[in-house]
Order: structure tokens, then C-alpha cells, then sequence
RNA sequence: GCUGCUGUGGCUCAGCGGUAGAGCACGUCCUUGGUAAGGACGGGGUCAUGGGUUCGACUCCCAUCAGCAGCUCCA
């Protein structure tokens, strides 16, 4: 495994081991709190949980807290610790509570949500909070810490509720822990995709024109390319058939589909052409999908159909929640949908199953978590239909031997679904593979086989996509792999670097031998060869190839890799065999 | 969408109430150099947009747009 490639798991990892810092942090919380209410005593206390990586705690306030105000804050928790107040645990009854907290409305808020007449408190010197704990014996032990960043949030998550304000920091026992821990942000930064596409030249953004919407550069429309080729050999290796549809269709497709009522503000607004037709910007594929279903009568015999599409669609995301290439607006899905009979269900998972992990793990991830939703409150279709589809999908993660969290109540209003999230470089969880059962669709579009006593039945059908969109998971594979790609997907594999100008004929004999098989540039540049090798080094080139005089006599190139420095010569000839190789295994 | 912060040459950023600067990148020339930056010279910005305050605004204020962090929502 590339060095690189989970810094930071293994950074979330060293901590999740030490389940003891979330008591640690929890009382790092308190202290906040008790910093922030000594400096300013009107302000109103949320709540202040340990989180996975450090602490936070709600406050709401008129005033925003600036900079100065969290080195202020800094400075009296320093305060607070250097007093080393003992942390006493208090049960209380109810009625004292309410007293206790009758300035602190969400904190009676919390209080009318307990059912118990006891409550428990913590107190560290003038500071009392209502608190399941446990906690530190006192506040001294909480030696080296740090505020982060202050940011809005709303009461209970609740977007009506009012907005307040959150302290992020950070804590740790010993100095080292925190120094590391700020040295991992510092990496998590470098890694950040935003800046490896700029700096390697990959996408780039142009919100003035248009904020979510990717323009692919020619490295990153070379990996993709990669991407899209290795996708559809091995859709169609497994049974599945490519489909082309629009990107626009009449507004009342989307009418009929339920996306004109159930989906209408993620929609971009339909255009109107002058005869008065509404054309819609595709938000989905499915639709289309259905329409070449129909297109002709259908038979059991012909299902599974299993029917690809890499479908560009667009969708009107809030401002707010657009991210470099992990949320954007216009983005490509892989795209599939299985239309089968009920027998067929759960085979037909198992089969996605599979293909999800050979895909994952082709491109490297190791690191994803599994979420089994299921019936949410507002659902279409029977009970029994929601169980059997459930079923099938926990079947279908049980046979394959994958660990999977139940989401309870997330699934779709038209089916229940398996989810598949990656981490992002600051542990962020993105949602790449998705399959969800629907009957929804299948009914309101009155789709039908005919069946083995040669009568009409709705068929069931699977949504799936395995990279989720490839904006997103190109996104997801920079961060993952710190922009160094493995040799089969780096835009450019290997470049020749020629020591002198007199070698250049030497380095494009070399260019001509491999450009079949592999992206293979030449440096031509009048520059010194130090200068060509740190230009590929910083490019994260996996392959350098230095020719000069040596090279050239002996007809062999000079091999570095990535990261690796020199790794001896070979004949050209070698040099393939070996890079053939590599390209098989995925390396 | 909400809260806060930000918006200066292609990129990263400095700067200031009196009409702009660095490094990298780019161009020309010199140099032909063996495993992470050779040298010299040069071109390039109506300081996001629109209002306002002021004798004067890139600098202060307001609005809009966009970016960032987080919240909510999602592939």
C-alpha cells in the first residue's frame, strides 16, 4: 500500500483507540463553557458533546465570537485548568433543576425531554451543567488544548430553530498529541482535492460563470477517461447494457415520475421554448430509462435487464452546501437500473454487492462504511413489499460478509436502500455506491412483463450507482490518494526526461516505443535535468525515464519512481513487460 | 438557505484614505547541465460587481455575486 494513501485513518484510528479522550473532551467541553459563560455571562449554553476528533460547545449570543474572543477564551480555560477545580457529580431533582437552570431556556429545553424526577449535574468551581457525564476528576488534568473555529449551527440541527454559535477545540494529555494532531490538520489540507486539482492541473471551477459546474482539464479528463473506460468493460462483462438518453425531456415526464412534486427544489427551473413547451433538465436518469422499457413489450424471458448509463444530470443545490468537486450542481452518475422479477431480487443484489466491492476495491478503498436504511415515516407501497425488499438487501450484505449499520428510517419514500460512504481527508463521510429497491416508479409508469402463465405483472427495480457520480469520486480518489495516482490512472504515466538537447532523439525513440500502451510525454524543455526531475516529482508522475549519453550508447533509460528515487536502468523492452504488468494488477 | 470569515496579476499571498507589490508561473536571451529549483532581462492587475461616504476609495459603509468553515439537506 502506498504511504500515503490512509494517513489519515490511521490518524482517526490512533485516536478511536483511546476511548478514554472523549471523556477527556468532554470535560475539555465543560471548561469551554465555563471559560466562555466568566467572560460573557449573558450568553445562553446549547449543548457541548466530545465528537470524533475533539469537542465543541453551542452557545447563542447577539454578538458573533471573533478571533480575539477565542484567544480570550483561550486564556481563561488556561485559567480555569491552573485552578484545577474538582468535577463533583450531583443528582438533583427535577423541581431544583428547573431553578438551577432558569436562565438557560435551551437548557430547560433538555431538561423537559428527561423523564427521570433525578437529573445529573456537573459542577467545576461556579460552573454547573446538566450532564450525563462521565467527566475528569478536575479540571487540571486537561493540560494542552485548542480552539479551532467558530461556526453557525442551528438548536437540535433544526433549521427553523434559532442559530447559534459553536466552538470547535481540541484537546490531548501530553503536548506531543496535540502538535501531532495540528500537523494532521496541516496534511489534511495538503490533501485537500481543491488544491491537488489547481495544482495538478486536473478541473478547475468558474463559479462567476456558474457555481457546482466541473470543467474537466486534460489530466483529469485523462484519468476519467480511465475511469469511464475500466467502468463500462466491466458493466459489460457482467451482464449489462449501455444506454444513451437526453439530458432534457418534456416537463411532464417529471410530472409523471412524482420528481415534479417530490423533488421540485432540487430541479433547475424547466425552460420554455416558444410553442410553450417546458423542457426539463434532467435532476435523474431514471425516467429515461423507464421510457426505453416501455418502448416495447416485455417479457420474463428478457429480465434481468440490466441497463448502464454514465447520465449527466443537474441539480439545484443551496449555495451553502457546495464543495470543490464533492457537491456540485451538474455531475455524471454511473448510473444503472435492473429491472427483474421478484425471484430475481435478490440475486440481482448480490450482484450489485459484488460489483461495488471489486469496483471499490480496484481503486484502491479499504476504508467505507455500510448503511442498511430502511421504511421511513412517509413510504409508498405495501408492507410486505418493504420487508421482502429489505430482506433481500440484508440478505445480500450478509452473503458477501460485509458489516453494515442499520439506518433506521432513511430509506427513500419509494424503497429502502443500501449505502456505501467514503471518508474524505478530514474524515468527512461522502456517499459514492447506492442501491435502492423502488416500487414506486415501476407503478406510476404502469411498467409490466408478461409472466410464465402469460400475464401482465409489474416487474421490480433496482437503482444502483457504484461511483456514485464521477465528479465525486474523482474528488474522493485525490484525497485519497494525495493526487498520486497509481500508474493505470495518473494522467500522464511516465515522462522522459533528456539529460541534454542531443539527447532528445534518444528520448523520443523511447516516447514512440511505449505511447501504445502508456501515457508517455517528453520533457523538451531547456532545462538542467534536476530541474525536470522535480518539475515530474511535484507532478506526481509515477514514471521518469532520464536519458543522456549513457542511456543512449547502451540503448536502456534511466528508471526513477515516484517517491522512490532512482531504481537502476533497463532496455526499453524490460521496462514494458514490467509496465504491462503493473497495468493488469491496478498498481 | 442560515451564521461567521474572505474576494488584489494565471496561482499563492503582502499592502494602504492620496491612484499597486512579492514569490511561483509566463516570454526572450544566455547556458547543454547526470537524479528535487542554472542565470539575466521582460510582459502582465480599471484591487469581485453595483451603489454610497469623502476633495480623493483597492483601502471606510451598504447591497449583490462568489469562495471558505460549519449547520441543514444530498451522488
Amino acid at each position: 500500500m502506498h504511504k500515503d494513501e490512509s494517513g489519515w485513518r490511521l490518524a482517526s484510528k490512533k485516536m478511536a483507540d483511546q476511548s478514554d479522550l472523549k471523556i477527556y473532551w468532554h470535560t475539555s467541553a465543560h471548561i469551554l463553557a465555563q471559560a466562555v459563560k466568566r467572560l460573557f455571562p449573558e450568553v445562553k449554553l446549547g449543548i457541548g458533546p466530545a465528537i470524533e476528533k475533539g469537542f465543541y460547545y453551542d452557545f447563542f449570543r447577539q454578538e458573533p465570537f471573533t478571533p480575539e474572543d477565542l484567544t480570550r477564551i483561550e486564556a481563561e480555560m488556561r485559567r480555569i485548568t491552573e485552578e484545577n477545580l474538582p468535577v463533583i457529580r450531583q443528582e438533583i431533582p427535577k423541581e431544583e433543576a428547573k431553578e438551577i437552570l432558569k436562565d438557560e431556556p435551551f437548557k430547560q429545553e433538555i431538561l423537559e425531554e428527561i423523564p427521570e424526577d433525578l437529573v445529573i449535574f456537573y459542577q467545576q468551581g461556579e460552573f454547573r451543567d446538566l450532564c450525563q457525564g462521565p467527566h475528569l476528576a478536575n479540571t487540571g488534568q486537561v493540560r494542552h488544548f485548542k480552539l479551532l473555529s467558530v461556526a453557525a449551527s442551528y438548536w437540535k440541527g433544526d433549521e427553523k430553530r434559532e442559530s447559534l454559535q459553536r466552538i470547535y477545540g481540541i484537546s490531548f494529555p501530553e503536548k506531543k498529541s496535540l502538535d501531532e494532531y495540528l500537523v494532521f490538520l496541516e496534511e489534511a489540507r495538503e490533501r485537500d482535492h481543491r488544491t491537488l486539482g489547481q495544482k495538478l492541473n486536473l478541473f478547475s471551477l468558474h463559479p462567476e460563470y456558474g457555481s457546482g459546474l466541473v470543467f474537466w482539464h486534460p489530466k483529469g479528463a485523462a484519468v476519467r477517461k480511465v475511469i469511464e473506460d475500466f467502468w463500462r468493460t466491466v458493466h459489460l462483462e457482467n451482464g449489462y447494457q449501455l444506454l444513451y438518453t437526453p439530458h432534457i425531456a418534456d416537463l411532464t415526464l417529471w410530472d409523471c415520475s412524482g420528481h415534479t412534486s417530490f423533488y421540485r427544489e432540487n430541479m433547475f427551473p424547466p425552460m420554455e421554448l416558444d410553442s410553450g413547451q417546458k423542457l426539463q433538465l434532467k435532476p435523474m436518469n431514471c425516467p429515461f430509462h423507464i421510457l426505453v422499457y416501455k418502448n416495447s413489450r416485455r417479457s420474463y424471458r428478457e429480465l434481468p435487464l440490466r441497463w448502464a448509463e454514465l447520465g449527466t444530470v443537474y441539480r439545484l443545490e443551496k449555495q451553502g452546501v457546495l464543495h470543490g468537486l464533492l457537491r456540485v450542481r451538474g455531475f455524471t452518475q454511473d448510473d444503472a437500473h435492473i429491472f427483474c422479477t421478484p425471484e430475481q431480487l435478490e440475486e440481482e443484489i448480490v450482484g450489485v454487492i459484488k460489483l461495488v466491492c471489486y469496483f471499490l476495491s480496484s481503486f484502491g478503498f479499504k476504508d467505507y462504511r455500510i448503511f442498511l436504511s430502511t421504511r421511513p415515516e412517509i413510504y409508498v407501497g405495501t408492507r410486505e413489499n418493504w420487508e421482502r425488499a429489505t430482506k433481500a438487501l440484508e440478505e445480500a450484505l450478509k452473503k458477501q460478509g460485509l458489516a453494515y449499520e442499520i439506518d433506521p428510517g432513511a430509506g427513500v419514500f419509494y424503497g429502502p436502500k443500501i449505502d456505501i460512504k467514503i471518508r474524505d481527508c478530514l474524515g468527512r463521510e461522502w456517499q459514492c455506491s447506492t442501491v435502492q429497491v423502488d416500487f414506486n416508479i415501476p407503478e406510476r409508469f404502469n411498467l409490466t412483463y408478461v409472466n410464465q402463465a402469460g400475464k401482465e405483472q409489474a416487474p421490480i427495480m433496482i437503482h444502483r450507482a457504484i461511483l456514485g457520480s464521477l465528479e465525486r469520486f474523482f474528488g474522493v480518489l485525490i484525497e485519497h490518494y494525495k493526487g498520486n495516482m497509481p500508474f493505470w490512472l495518473a494522467p500522464v504515466q511516465c515522462r522522459v526526461l533528456p539529460i541534454a538537447d542531443r539527447h532528445l532523439p534518444y528520448a523520443r525513440a523511447i516516447q514512440e516505443a511505449l505511447k501504445k500502451e502508456f501515457r508517455v510525454e517528453v520533457d523538451d524543455r531547456n532545462e538542467k535535468i534536476n530541474r525536470k526531475i522535480r518539475d515530474a516529482e511535484e507532478e506526481k508522475i509515477p514514471l521518469m525515464l532520464i536519458v543522456g549519453d549513457r542511456e543512449q550508447k547502451q540503448k536502456l533509460v534511466s528508471v526513477r519512481w515516484h517517491g522512490e528515487g532512482r531504481q537502476g536502468s533497463l532496455p526499453v523492452d524490460q521496462l514494458r513487460e514490467l509496465l504491462e504488468k503493473k497495468l493488469a494488477c491496478h498498481e
